[in-house]
DNA sequence: GTCTATATTATGATAGAC
DNA sequence: GTCTATCATAATATAGAC
């Protein structure tokens, strides 16, 4: 019983490879960029059975944006959903570094969210509603709890630090391939991702190992 | 001589339209995504005239980034250019407000720039190479500036505060459609792109009109 | 469930009249 | 320079054998 590079054969995780693959193939060309011909290729499997299993391309993204934020509630639930650290602050910088940890680790994700994100269609629409309010609603809590401690500016409504952490966290992940070719630094490099989650969580909270003094 | 929805006639701005209904479209839909019908049919011009002008889909697309540079570098020359004041805190929170309000104003270029900027192909390099890496190395200069004056952690390396300037700054704006549908807070109103230039000035340079303390 | 062959549509590019 | 008609290709989706 030999691997086969073409096939899935009698075999049963085809979903889930097939899942995988247009993952991958969503998130670097986009919706429309993305073609069934290739993440049927990625995944090894003949193109009938995208059809056979998911029923479109567009029920194919959903299941693909389910699995993506299925692996980031995975990651987040501890830092968000957990007691934590008494301390607000390191509450917060905790989960500044888990999130750049995450994005690091998961550029695809960022690049799914920013395809759909910047359009008002349906697919944006379904995404916000189904996936991304929740995790909006648990990180405005947070943020508004250490506002309320003066850690972070009371008069600044908290969607902006929202889009902030997110952007400033993110975008050199996102961009990796153009911060390679523009500065010759590899984000996905282990100590640049430690560097950067040090960068945001300094800007955030000041120097680290160190009174706020403002 | 009325004006006519559909054609350019004998007029001489067809190449200006083009370029302009050009940049909306690869900015909204990327380069796959956007098609030269779509982009003749907001020009008001039969599809013909493109590969006339243009030569081709992806001629068309390099005019159309050469023109977002443009503008970019007309806003910004004034702030990296000018001796402007000699106070570099005052520097840094200027050229912080300027490029807040540049891509609130202009969010299709970061669109633009996003959606080739994940991927590592030749449009990619291309646009590295012929626009960012000039305002790149502009803008290094500033902060090294910057942090030497103790105003910014000298021990960060210059690229990950442009990575974070640029995604604090913009990804609230490129992503306006979400965060409109996520927290009813639409980004294009002038009031929320205030609030949002004085909260990363805040993150970047501490609480306005008062001295850093740390 | 798997795979091949094909129908249908759309896209980029072109030819040629005006 | 402008516009219409059309070609060649590549895409999603489907039909049907195994």
């Amino acid at each position: 019983m030999m691997a086969r590079a073409t096939a899935a054969q009698t075999s049963s995780d085809t979903p889930e490879r097939i899942l995988r693959a247009a993952l991958e193939a969503f998130s670097e060309n986009g919706f429309d960029g993305a073609t069934t011909r290739d993440i049927a290729a990625r995944a090894g499997v003949p193109l009938g059975l995208l059809q056979y299993h998911f029923g479109g391309k567009p029920k194919l993204w959903r299941a693909a944006v389910d699995r993506a934020f299925a692996v980031l509630r995975g990651g987040l639930d501890n830092v968000l959903g957990d007691p934590g650290p008494a301390d607000d602050r390191e509450r917060l910088g905790l989960l500044i570094r888990a999130h750049v940890q995450f994005v690091a680790g998961n550029p695809e994700f960022v690049r799914l969210m920013h395809d759909e994100g910047k359009r008002g269609g349906p697919r944006m629409r379904w995404m916000v509603d189904r996936h991304v309010k929740p995790l909006y609603a648990a990180l405005v809590a947070l943020i508004q709890r250490v506002q309320e401690t003066g850690l972070l500016p009371a008069e600044v409504a908290p969607v902006h630090f929202v889009y902030i952490l997110a952007g400033s966290a993110g975008v050199i992940f996102h961009q990796a391939q153009e911060c390679k070719r523009l500065s010759g630094v590899d984000p996905s490099n282990p100590e640049v991702v430690n560097a950067h989650a040090r960068a945001v969580e300094h800007l955030f909270l000041g120097p680290p190992n160190q009174e706020m003094t403002r």
